[in-house]
Order: structure tokens, then C-alpha cells, then sequence
DNA sequence: TAATTAAAAGATATTTTTGTCTTTTATTGT
DNA sequence: ACAATAAAAGACAAAAATATCTTTTAATTA
């Protein structure tokens, strides 16, 4: 298994895919997006489908409809997206599950874990959905395989 | 979720407190482990036994049994039982779940996730099985809830 | 208004993870 | 040898994650 789960992993890809594509008003098909992410077609779709409730992409239905993210959403942190399909355990629980770790009752990497949290915290939270949009244009970024 | 597997939280809590109780070539019971780290007994059972097969603890059937960590075991990094369960996927892999993923063909968060990886690696790896052992008997840490 | 398009939603299937229960095997002590 | 103990092993079940397929709803265009 990954860092993150398969659902986040095709989340973070496609979000960035259609953010990449969203620049100029365009939409972009779940058929599209699937196919330039690698990810598997309808399961995708219902991943967007959340999303797009928590509003973190935009979607229309009917001809030329697909998905899109508005200027707002571009400068949104990754940190939405991986709160909004992992949930806030995985950015703050106990590194070893315990529920009841704290500064007053340390599991044993409390501390060491706490650094590592806060560092992949600072991180997601900085990064912005709309970051690589030109270097993806470009073509020097991958999400694909 | 958490950051880690059910299987590799119980896993890390059951070592160390193994762990702590193998001083005096002491041995425990799977009964009393799945008690003190608050986990299934038999779901216990596998992951032990995995272990033991890795060669990570040891164990003895029969009365006075149990389960056990040599010195030498107790010297072992922390980073050799997240391997044994998560695999080594968890702690190199793509953060975007890309196989090709490189610095050649980088995914957005190639160079950020290479950073973070890189200090969890280093945490898990400079940290050892026995080395909280004096805390957990004198129960200044917590494995349990 | 009708046809077409594309996402939303629902139903179902598969796989993996997590968990429980029972039987077997190995060890110890009598 | 026999009984008791405790891990190993196997069978099975439930829940969650992953995946596929079909139907419905909303929007567009002709």
C-alpha cells in the first residue's frame, strides 16, 4: 500500500488535471480526465462527484459540460482534498492509533511523529491546487502511469 | 484512516511492549499483549506470527511460552516492521501513486513527498525497538486506548 | 419539443483489510 | 506417556476499499 489511499491518489491527480485545463473557462470530461490519469473510469466519477459537493471542483451536465475549477478553487491548499477524502485523522491522529495520545499521555513517537505531521501538514497546506498548472501544461510534470 | 494499517499500528504497539517486558529473558503471552496495546486477540495472533516468521521476535509454544525479542532484536530500527507489513511501497513509493515516477519524470509532489519520505525514513530507521523500554516499564508512555 | 450529451446516482461485484473462532502442533511439567 | 499450556495454523465472517455497469437527471443544441 501507498502513503496515500487509490481514492486519494486519483483524487489529487485529477484535481490537478482539470485545474491544468481550467485556465481559459475550459471543462473536461470524466473520459478525458480518466484516460490522462490512468484511473479507473466510473470509479473516478464518484470521487469527483464528492468533490464537486464539497466544492472543491465544478461541474455542468449536457453537451460541452465536464469538470472545471473556478479561480477560487486554484488557489485552494491540497490539504482540502486530502482532508476531504482521508479525514482529519490521517493529518492528526496518533501515529500508532491511539485515541486517547496526547503532550499529557505520549505514545512513544509522539513527538517524533508530531515533527513529521507538522512538516507534511505545512506542506499540503502551501501547496496549491493550481501550482503546477504550467509545468503540467508544459508537459514537464507527470500524472499519468 | 490513519497514517499507518490497523495491522502495523498493533504491530509497532505489541513490539515495543514485547519489547519492554523482554529484559530478563522474560517471555509474554498473546493474551496479556492484546490486552495492555488494546488490540484483537487472534487479528494479534497473525501479525505476531508474521513477525516471528521475519524473525523480528521470537517465540516459544508451551507453558512458560510466549513471545519475546532478543538483544540483538531490540537493536533493530523501527523502519523493519512498517517494511514487513506496510512494504517497502509505503516508504519509497510515489506520494501521486505513479510507478515512473522519478526525477526524471517527476509527478507535481515529487520533490516535496521526497523530503518528507526522507524524514520519516530517517525516524524510523535511527529509532529502535528497545529504546523506549525504560519509559514503558516505568509507564511514562502509553500503548494502550 | 426532441435528440444528444455528460454528470449524478444507484446497484452490484470484487478485493483487501480487519476480525473471530476452531483445530493443530510444539513444549513443559508431572 | 499424559495432561496442560500456549503459539501456529486454518477456516470463516464482516467491513471497507476498489471497481464496474446501468439508469436517471440536467443541460445543450437542433
Amino acid at each position: 500500500m501507498g502513503f496515500f489511499s487509490k481514492t486519494c491518489e486519483y483524487a489529487l491527480r485529477a484535481v490537478m488535471y482539470i485545474a491544468s485545463q481550467s485556465s481559459d473557462g475550459k471543462k473536461v470530461g470524466i473520459k478525458e480526465v480518466a484516460d490522462k490519469i490512468n484511473s479507473p473510469l466510473h470509479f473516478l466519477g464518484k470521487i469527483l462527484q464528492n468533490l464537486s459537493k464539497e466544492g472543491l471542483i465544478q461541474s455542468t451536465k449536457g453537451p460541452q459540460g465536464g469538470f472545471y475549477i473556478n479561480p477560487d478553487g486554484l488557489k485552494r491548499p491540497l490539504a482540502d482534498i486530502v482532508i476531504a477524502i482521508e479525514g482529519t485523522q490521517f493529518l492528526n491522529g496518533c501515529g500508532m492509533g491511539l485515541s486517547y495520545c496526547s503532550q499529557e499521555n505520549p505514545c512513544p513517537l509522539h513527538d517524533d511523529f508530531k515533527e513529521i505531521r507538522d512538516r507534511l501538514n505545512l506542506m499540503l497546506h502551501k501547496t496549491t491546487i493550481g501550482q503546477f498548472n504550467d509545468k503540467l501544461i508544459q508537459g514537464v510534470l507527470t500524472l499519468n502511469k
